[in-house]
RNA sequence: GAGCCGUUAGCUCAAUUGGCAGAGCAGCUGACUCUUAAUCAGUAGGUUGUAGGUUCGAUUCCUACACGGCUCACCA
């Protein structure tokens, strides 16, 4: 390890302490009080004059005067000034804090509580040990650290100097606990599926892939957990639910990260009628919690959970915003004639796709999607782009399928599960010859899947909810990474 | 994957036309018993992302590469 100027001179710091026989990385501290309840009862505590032990670490500057110091405390309930003083702290202590201790450390203190002369409340500091002497300097007193690498690359520097932050992932934890708790009040049962699967489903994505040993075998991270799922209903669970990572091998961006956070769940005896009202139900439930209110401000946008979400056809809002009825145009080669015909493809805002059902949804994608900032359903796709969802009754090439957005971001999707295993057979073969045809995301041939449906599998309603976009709105962050700990960077050289 | 921008002290940032690489904060030394962006005096700190090139001379111009940011594309 190759220490710098300041690292050095913290180094110094911790031996003159060894030297002196105090142990810089002791077991364990002696404390006896949470700075949070401190303050809390600082005036009945100071008045009985109780000696008190906190620990912390030292944020913000130290301010040392010849026989006065101060300086503040961190211990993740709050914040506390530290006060020592030549005469009441005595010559020992003024010296260890003024010659040893930096910014950052942590430290324990012995004291009573007393609040200065300009009120603030402090604590006279009596006795002090170190319990963890930093060794890395603190980044700038007031920019802080501003370099979004840095703060990514070395995450726990970020929270330490961005309190804030913290609330952040507070509120992440909160929202989960909060979607348990609705999910587990309504019978739901949640349960755990593979990760490694030697197949990969449930959704039209390209995979990881990796390799167990032993087995000498081929095994993909998945990339939804459904098929697994389904398989539970079948299995007589009639309401289950996973949340969990999937890992998809595509792009990244401030939607999307390599490796994201989803609740699935699948309702039997239910269709997606009734998944609406449980996702109405289920974001009222978790923004009240989080938020403490139903109507929230993402990025400037004012968002509404109170009412019922707006529902829209997915033909019908595409038809809206562009004037073209895809349904009028029921060939890859007829639909971009329309849309040509329309002057929608100039500057390169729709590019021309492999198949009919991808160029409605790119149609959908550009001209529809920003546009729905309130929650929003979106209904019936094209049976193509749905290999898993159960065909419109009224129109075979539409499926009950719908996806939830806000802030014109996909949150939610969901549909009637397809139950019928030999139209199951159909949709795998047709995504086997996409997948022939180029299409390098279309499903795998699941035929231990299709061996479960022909045991029958009751009518199921499915949901899957991104959760860290769905923690982006509540919280008001721009982009999916300031939601997830450790999103991926790309390894830095030495 | 494409375009644009960026990378200078521990951190936040300057550096004119290509001409001695600077400041603030933090640090170090000293003064100071109510500070809170403490103050005052002094002081140290650099492979200017990496490798080449042009040039008497490169932080500055050129090429390649690495990493990142923004926008777009793909994806949820």
């Amino acid at each position: 390890m190759e220490l710098n100027e300041l690292q050095t001179q913290r180094l110094a710091k911790l031996e003159r302490l060894r030297e002196a026989g105090t142990e810089p990385f002791p077991t364990r501290s002696q404390r006896t009080h949470r700075i949070g309840e401190v303050l809390a009862a600082f005036d009945e505590l100071e008045a009985s004059a109780t000696p008190l032990t906190l620990a912390g670490r030292i944020i913000g500057a130290r301010r040392v005067m010849g026989k006065l110091a101060f300086a503040h405390i961190s211990d993740g309930s709050g914040q506390i000034q530290l006060w020592f003083s030549l005469g009441e702290s005595g010559e020992d202590v003024f010296a260890t804090f003024r010659d040893t201790v930096d910014t950052f450390d942590i430290v324990e203190v012995q004291g009573v509580l007393r609040r200065t002369k300009r009120g603030e409340e402090s604590i006279l500091v009596q006795r002090l040990r170190m319990l963890a002497k930093a060794l890395n300097p603190p980044p700038e007193k007031w920019e802080g650290l501003k370099d979004v690498e840095e703060r990514l690359r070395q995450r726990y520097l970020d929270l330490i100097v961005n309190e804030d932050r913290r609330a952040i992932f507070r509120a992440r934890a909160e929202a989960i606990r909060s979607m348990r708790g609705y999910l587990d009040g309504r019978g739901f049962v949640e349960v755990e599926t593979p990760i490694l699967q030697p197949i990969y489903g449930g959704a039209a994505a390209r995979p990881f892939v990796t390799h167990h040993n032993q087995l000498d075998q081929d095994l993909y991270m998945r990339i939804a957990s459904e098929l697994y799922l389904k398989r539970l209903i079948v299995g007589g669970f009639e309401g289950v639910y996973e949340i969990g990572k999937n890992f998809r091998n595509e792009g990244v961006d401030r939607s999307h990260n390599t490796e994201f956070t989803v609740m699935e769940c699948y309702l039997a005896y239910a269709d997606y009628e009734d998944i609406m009202r449980l996702v109405e139900e289920m974001f009222r439930s978790i923004v009240q919690q989080v938020t403490g209110g139903l109507q929230l401000t993402y990025q400037g946008q004012q968002i509404d959970f109170a009412p019922a979400w707006q529902r829209v056809g997915l033909i019908e809002s595409i038809a809206e915003q562009t004037g073209i009825d895809v349904m009028e145009h029921p060939t890859q080669e007829s639909l971009w004639a329309a849309i040509q015909a329309a002057d929608l493809h100039q500057g390169g805002k729709v590019e021309r796709k492999a198949s009919w059902a991808k160029q409605v949804d790119e149609l959908f994608s550009t001209f529809v999607e920003p546009l729905l900032v309130q929650p929003t359903f979106v209904l019936e796709y094209p049976v193509e782009l749905s290999p898993l969802a159960k065909r419109s009754p009224a129109n075979p090439r539409l499926t009950e399928r719908f996806e939830g957005f806000i802030a014109g971001m996909e949150i939610a999707n969901a549909f009637t599960e397809l139950n019928d295993p030999l139209d199951q057979e159909q949709r795998f073969l047709e995504q086997g010859r996409a997948y022939s045809a180029g299409d390098d995301e279309a499903h795998q041939m699941d035929l231990d899947y299709l061996h479960a449906l022909m045991y029958g599998m009751p009518p199921t309603g499915g949901l899957g909810v991104g959760i860290d976009r769905m923690v982006m709105i509540l919280t008001d962050q721009p982009t999916i990474r300031e939601v997830i700990f450790f999103p991926h960077l790309r390894a830095r050289e030495t």
